[in-house]
DNA sequence: CTGAAAGCGCTTACAG
DNA sequence: CTGAAAGCGCTTACAG
């Protein structure tokens, strides 16, 4: 019926599966069939069915849903995140969440040590699936007890994701050749890089293809042109002074990310050195640290919120099709960056 | 009963209203008024009905609950926030939510002139009462158009709330005292201040209590010594290289938040200072860039997560006084902030 | 392929 | 102060 009532019915309207059944003339049961798509309806009656949805402009109250099929639980287990890729993720995750009715519930997991506990309390919290982020999603630990326990789960932004295991990402080899290229393509042909932490995966991904793209323009990178970092602002300072303390200098400097590109930033004007006039740098990442520094910093920018949001409707469906004791098979997305040009690497001359 | 279903039930338990009224000698009624504490019951059978609960470890069914009551929905109005205060506060509000089985509700609102329209999408949306996080906290048109549609909401991290509205928020001027205190205490008396947005509320309160401080130890402060910032990375560089300009230098200065303290770092770096020998630096707000620098900033913490949590559950008390028909005074909490000592400030000589 | 019935766990009137 | 009944809107068996 639809009464005026102002006990949080949806604004939208209150068309109930009832209201819609009267319409198209069939049974609620009907309705609620066609709503989930899963069993069989024939093509006539499901017509019938969507155009009675559209008039009415009904939406499945979703609290009513969920009193009857069990809240949907969505675990987040973040560690030691950076605060930029937490908030992008939780905007993206909480978005999908509320549109499919589902609650998130977080878990925090500092150290390694209490991963396991980490995901034990996430299970007794009722999570009916985990979303695994940086660093976690690179712990072989981690995947394995996820794998042994059957749980549902999706990886966010590793580099090299596991079959048996839903995942969502950019391609970071890409992004760092298509990095490659603009420094190449701005006449940069003596350019340093600052290795990332190689525990994470996409650091050696974003090392190799800055070489594979060297090689095939014809330039040699030798070996006090590469200097190790951690992905630490810290480890960036460090690895900068390495590089501009040779004799003859590159003209530009590939960081693995952005805080190590932003530390180099601060070791060149320790040296008077004008980025990027005499040094051009650049980041990968897109974190909020890249427009914070000046100049700021050209980047590969990673769609942290749509990643997270595709991420929750991967796992959402896995929930699903694991309630109704359907199998599923993982899947793999892969998103789209973009090359974000700035001023620090602003056309060589 | 709590049958052994398999369908999202909490693992805790599964005990209902009804096990509960069962074991206490009740009604379910009887036990959703102990539960939700409005309405009468003596106080014999209050305890009976509370020490089954108690023994059979009930929790309610929130999703149960919203089926009925309807949902419970959070709206956050987030605009151009730091990515740092955004997801400290995205997870203890998303804690405080899930506990209460409420929905949280994002808009996003960068220009001030689409306030008003995102404050009606998130009522379209559903929202029940609106939280607000600065920038937006502190400005007039958005706290008036709140007031007038008489929604609930609350004032996060504002310096000045309004007597009308419910806020939550530190004493800046007590943390901005505590740091002045902090310098002095470690021999400084010429001390070098940067002013923040005078948009923002917390800003003159720092600086008010900055000036207050010293001048109680007796100590003057010369305009030379005072520059205004704007609370950006930026603008803390050209306050700095201003304050350093000077014929003879400060021994320390205080920015009044972290990213301007950190330009204060690498504008003292350029000009071959240390720090903290040659000059000892703080800020305010202990964000992640407090951190990442080196040395590591001392500043002023401020829980964003608790004070976070605490709003939304200021702001689901008005809600469902609201639905009761009942009358709700604004309420106001101060939380404890903590000074947080680090190697930026270390003793001086 | 489709429907009538019963129920998810809780709460809102209505009685007493 | 307390309870029996009905219902929130949806979905799960059970029939046909």
């Amino acid at each position: 019926m639809g009464s005026e009532t102002k006990q949080g019915d949806r604004p939208t309207g209150g068309a109930t599966v009832w209201d819609v059944a009267q319409k198209a003339g069939v049974s609620a049961m009907t309705v609620s069939r066609v709503i989930n798509g899963n069993a069989s309806v024939s093509d006539k009656t499901r017509e019938k069915v969507n155009k009675a949805i559209q008039e009415l402009n009904y939406q499945v109250n979703v609290a009513a849903r969920a009193a009857r099929i069990g809240t949907l639980r969505v675990g987040l287990l973040y560690s030691n995140p950076s605060a930029a890729f937490l908030s992008a993720f939780l905007v993206g995750a909480l978005g999908e969440c509320s549109q499919t009715g589902a609650h998130l519930i977080l878990e925090n997991c500092d150290n390694l040590r209490s991963q396991r506990k980490a995901i034990d309390r996430l299970i007794a919290d009722g999570a009916d699936g985990i979303l695994v982020p940086p660093p976690l999603c690179d712990s072989k630990a981690a995947l394995k007890q996820l794998a042994e326990m059957g749980i549902p789960s999706v990886a966010v932004a590793t580099a090299k994701p596991s079959q048996q295991m839903s995942a969502v990402r950019i391609d970071d080899y890409e992004g760092a050749l298509t990095m490659t290229k603009h420094l190449l393509a701005l006449g940069h042909t003596d350019i340093g890089f600052i290795k990332g932490d190689p525990e994470h995966t996409p650091a050696q991904l974003r090392y190799q293809a800055f070489i594979d793209a060297m090689r095939e323009a014809g330039h040699h990178v030798p070996a006090e042109r590469v200097a190790q970092g951690m992905f630490t602002y810290r480890s960036g300072l460090l690895a900068a002074r390495e590089l501009l303390a040779q004799p003859t200098r590159p003209t530009a400097i590939f960081a693995s990310n952005d805080d190590m590109a932003a530390a180099v930033i601060a070791v060149a004007h320790g040296l008077h050195m004008q980025v990027p006039d005499d040094i051009a740098v650049c980041g990968f990442d897109d974190t909020p640290v890249a427009t914070t520094v000046w100049p700021e910093l050209t980047t590969i920018h990673q769609p942290i919120t749509e990643m997270a949001r595709s991420a929750v409707a991967l796992l959402v469906e896995h929930i699903r099709a694991r309630r109704a004791g359907q199998s599923y098979m993982p899947q793999h997305r892969l998103m789209p960056f973009t090359l974000v040009e700035r001023e620090s690497t602003e056309a060589h001359e």
